[in-house]
DNA sequence: TGTACATCAGTGAACGCGCGTTCACTGATGTAC
DNA sequence: TGTACATCAGTGAACGCGCGTTCACTGATGTAC
């Protein structure tokens, strides 16, 4: 019996979270066990339990997480492609493309969306989660309009534009296209669907 | 004691799956119960497994009859958007139109879209559920590619269109735009995509 | 028209297993004085 | 530098409950002759 090393706190937490994430993007929340979780990482179900109180608090953290990754990866991504350019549309446009190809560089197929499986389950959850799920798609909605507010100014965009309706379409499209690619096993979707968006969201303030 | 009156297995069989189809699309598919679906449709458990040998073979029977009604539902709509127009493109926009209105029409949240939901729990099933999925998006992929393929005929597309990545465009709007929906509680995104997409398809085939 | 049998649409009781949760306890590391 | 205590990161055993599945049985309707 070689003695497990003695582990910092954080880092079983995050083995824990990561494990699970992967397996409820795969069969749904209630199907992930605790069981399988423990197992995954090599702890008891007692050790479980001291780092989160049930399993809804698992659930939550497990949604915080993924939300707040998000966000940075979109900051980060959309930050780097307006340093790079001047003009708010085109970093728009660059962000898009980077965007696209992270989509078809990643190794294997997509892993999911955690707000849309969420979402698709969430009598399991409480209030508070369904609220923060709500308020990841809002936030989403929010981002990406000031992008087309900030283009705006320098673009008159064609009449008629819903800026909401048109921040909708990009999360809209990648969240479908990341069901549509998993559910036939076609990796090639979700880049091929931001570009699409890119070339209409170019026509709405460029013309065609 | 109200003797109830016998049934035809037909019709309990039917409430069973819509009672079940609605329990799978608020809490996934692993946690509706077999005990929560004869509670509401009124039999015993061995009243359940007289309809379905297991619960396996529910979830097939759900899915298959969900594509079914799905396609049927496409096809009358845009049969019906093809009579009242001579001309493919102004069929298709026509037929686009009366989608997303129906959509905004829709009595409460939209439901949900059962191929998304088990996208999402795909290792609860067997290959021929998760074969049978696929084939269900490939089906809708390969529907719309018609219909852009009839309007090419008449409407020379501008250069470079991917008609399998713009057919697939639509799928994926709708299904993401559900999963915004119901996420947000806001029923109007639906129509509203559906309304961008179609926007973006006119641009293609009469250029802005 | 009456009888025999088959099928349909279930009932009722029992089963074993896995799940989430609780509780008392522990051994290594950190901190105060 | 040594000792006392607190905290961290767990262990191990037990629990009750709900779940999917099985099995022997049943009463109403349909069909053959």
């Amino acid at each position: 019996m070689a003695e497990a090393p003695r582990r910092r706190g954080g880092e079983t937490r995050e083995q824990i979270l990561d494990v699970a994430e992967r397996a409820v993007l795969e069969k749904g929340f209630a199907s992930t066990s605790i069981e399988e979780l423990i197992a995954a990482v090599g702890i008891t179900k007692s050790g479980f339990f001291y780092h989160f109180k049930d399993k809804g608090t698992l659930a939550e953290a497990l949604l915080q997480r993924y939300i707040d990754r998000e966000n940075r990866l979109f900051d980060d991504l959309f930050d780097r492609a307006d340093e790079l350019n001047e003009d708010p549309l085109h970093g728009f446009l660059v962000g898009l493309k980077m965007l696209a190809e992270m989509m078809n560089d990643l190794p294997g197929m997509h892993p999911g969306c955690l707000v849309a499986a969420y979402t698709y389950q969430d009598q399991l959850f409480n209030k508070q989660v369904r609220d923060m799920n709500a308020a990841g798609v809002l936030g989403w909605r929010r981002r990406f309009r000031q992008h087309l507010e900030r283009i705006s100014e320098s673009y008159p965009p064609r009449a008629d534009v819903d800026f909401d309706a048109l921040a909708d379409m990009l999360s809209a499209l990648v969240d479908g296209s990341i069901t549509l690619s998993r559910a036939t096993k076609d990796k090639a979707v979700i880049g091929k669907q931001i570009m699409l968006y890119r070339d209409y969201v170019r026509g709405v303030f460029l013309g065609a």
